[in-house]
DNA sequence: GTCTATATACCGATAGAC
DNA sequence: GTCTATCGGTATATAGAC
């Protein structure tokens, strides 16, 4: 019977479709490449996961359990650091920066979960966290610039150290709000 | 013999895919699917396109055409106004937002078209007439989020009348850059 | 827990009649 | 210019042996 726990053979299933998934995308990789790849058959992968949409349930969660908390703690505050809370997303989307990449080039893709909504969401919700509510649409495209733009660097610049791009990153998205940069 | 000039069906075909691409993905449509919609048979389209590949080439045509010579523009002048590109780079991909949006939102599943290079290849050339060649992280990225921004908020507004969502995008992708503000 | 074998369905594309 | 019919390929998923 499948087991919720980990088992060893699940986490390597999870690794390689990981692997094909950011480099071919997600619809592109069938199951039985994914299995190919272990050196298993395709049968083998419902031993363990019940559906193909499970398998990629599961390597999305670890990300949307980490956002939605850190904008929970935020909403339930009642003063908002705007630079803390970019610095804060910032990190989330880069601790799973390839589940996030997947997610932002397939949203289309992976409409089967409840991402697109989701995500759509997210930026909503830190759109009033960074700028109040019933901001002016000048305000609040400023913000979207913020937010999504920083996920752009980690894209574009997904070559350099983390130590080079999370400080570009933020002060990017601070120049967007119009908050003061880092270095000054 | 398929006509490479306009014949009346060959548009509407072209019109249904696209809503249909709009709707649920490039890859979620098939090409029955278009047929279907049109009151027509699955080879009927062949007639008119050689391939389904040829037929989502079609749609993106005018828009790569369009940035390209815009970037082709200014690349040959010798000094460039960062408004004014900003501002001609928001109107090309508002004139044919539905395809930036399928396009920005399936870069990996229209990954056999050149699409994915090509779409870099812009973000950096626009990067290197906005910031000069060779700039610091800081400035490359402060471009990057200007740039990328500019579509999210064409994503995230589509609603809003362009009149407002025009300057409130450029106003943003200016403070990015630390330019200064429509408004001031 | 992993296998072989297979059911079922849809895909893009083509052949050839009208 | 559109049709019927079909080919060859691949997909997810399941049944049942080991």
């Amino acid at each position: 019977m499948p087991r919720a726990r980990s088992s060893e053979t699940r986490e390597r299933i999870q690794a390689a479709a990981l692997e094909l998934f950011a480099a071919k995308g997600v619809q592109q990789t069938s199951l039985r490449e994914i299995a190919e790849r272990l050196g298993v058959t395709k049968p083998a992968l419902y031993y363990h996961f019940a559906s193909r949409e499970e398998l990629v349930r599961s390597l999305v969660r670890p990300l949307v359990d980490e956002v939605e908390a850190l904008l929970a703690a935020d909403e339930a505050r009642e003063s908002v650091d705007p630079r803390a809370l970019l610095a804060g997303y910032f990190d989330a989307t880069y601790r799973h920066r390839r589940i996030t990449l997947m997610i932002v080039r397939e949203l289309v893709t992976l409409s089967y979960l409840d991402l697109g909504e989701r995500i759509a969401d997210w930026r909503w919700r830190l759109i009033a966290l960074l700028t109040g509510p019933d901001a002016p649409l000048d305000a609040q495209a400023r913000a979207i610039v913020a937010v999504g733009g920083m996920g752009d660097c980690m894209v574009f610049f997904a070559d350099r150290p983390v130590e080079e791009l999370r400080p570009a990153t933020l002060n990017a998205a601070y120049a967007a709000l119009g908050l003061p940069l880092i270095g000054d």
